[in-house]
DNA sequence: GTGAGTTTCTATACATGTAAGAAAAGTAGC
DNA sequence: GCTACTTTTCTTACATGTATAGAAACTCAC
């Protein structure tokens, strides 16, 4: 009823524990034991408190995941030299973005965080965003077109880390193996043709020509 | 007389489960209650079996997941009628693999398996690989291609369900609305430019328009 | 028949994320 | 002091994927 007009001192019980001691250990865990080691419980005794505990702090393990990504975003993003050319300021900001993500490839998971706009990513945004105004689209369009981009970055590098995670923990031939060894020439002659080569081709690190090419064809629609 | 103990090759004790069975009987859970209610043990019961004795039939939750959506590639994937023109014939085949997907957006967790390459989605696999050559790139770089447009479609189909799922749970002010409402708009003009408009313009299904300007890109590029 | 070998199935157990609710540790007003 | 309220922490419990060990059900050689 008589609510206390507020000189809002800290009331309830003191915290203990708070976000960023949370973040700051699981950074430890997983640069000295690995991704894998990061659970609730680990993190909980890890700073001396229980598992749900941390769910004050913390809606779930996700967003635990999302703020260890902005921590790392804020430490190792640098802001390159961006060329003033739109094009190529384009590609050095998505590039530059990719770079530093597919360096910490375990955040595959968080990857699909709707936009995965930690304020420190927000500079490379607005390059590509204004790079692609600047080439002659729409705000809009520029929008839309970054937004293709990202899904191309973001698809690159979950694709490639869960191949990569998958063939360190897997033996035996692929799935895909199977299917290759299977295929009918006169159907489909151009898988037939490349079959042999689809796993070392699939493996090269082709990022940038596919980003060079998106970005020009936005460019180029006008 | 049908004899009754035919000629059995096979040793050891005898299946009482097929993974054909548990593919059906997953199909079924998965239509009638939603992918959430698709457990081991739900799907163990659902067959009269246990849980463990399913392992032997499927190396792990995912493989069975990856198997569902080669079921349902299966059946929902018609060949569409593909144009002639080089360009045109890669957009109308990643248009079908795109919208196949994105109708059952429950795959996610399976969509960045390497390739997700069911035998029934290789043949428009094939129409791009082709359509790409037919427009002047070396075999090797059409696969790049395809892969580049693999990165993308992939990519905009787990990105978006993620989203989707995230606007029917959550509730209350996004992370990215508290990022946008605090913008400098001196530091980053443009994104303050579109601050409000962001979230109806990341909502538009721009799938199309992204794919085209790939396409041009990669056939542009020489 | 019996026993060996092979495959499939079952029972049990564990680590994990996290829901639900009780308890603790403060502040504010009396 | 005491009571009311608020916020954080702790306890307990559950559902889930799956590892492990062994039991069960079959074929085959004898």
């Amino acid at each position: 009823m008589p609510q206390p007009p507020a000189p809002r001192r800290t009331l309830g019980r003191p915290p203990r524990i708070s976000r960023e001691e949370m973040v700051a250990a699981a950074r430890r865990i997983v640069d000295a034991e690995g991704v894998d080691r990061l659970t609730m419980r680990r993190l909980a005794t890890e700073i001396g408190s229980t598992p749900m505990a941390l769910y004050h702090h913390v809606r779930n393990k996700d967003q635990l995941l999302v703020l260890l990504l902005d921590d790392y975003a804020v430490r190792t993003l640098r802001r390159p030299e961006v060329p003033d050319e739109p094009r190529e300021r384009v590609v050095a900001a998505a590039a530059a973005i990719h770079e530093a993500l597919a360096d910490c490839p375990w955040i595959v998971e968080v990857l699909t965080a709707d936009d995965l706009m930690s304020a420190s990513a927000l500079w490379f945004v607005e390059q590509i965003v204004d790079g692609l105004v600047a080439g002659g689209l729409s705000p809009e369009r520029a929008v839309h077109g970054y937004r293709a981009i990202w899904y191309y970055t973001a698809g690159e590098i979950m694709i490639r880390a869960t191949a990569a995670r998958r063939r360190r923990t897997d033996d035996g031939p692929t799935y895909r193996d199977q299917v290759f060894a299977a295929l009918d020439p006169d159907e489909l002659p151009r898988l037939s043709e490349v079959a042999q080569r689809w796993a070392p081709l699939t493996a090269e690190d082709t990022y940038l020509d596919g980003l060079r090419a998106l970005v020009d064809g936005l460019l180029a629609a006008r």
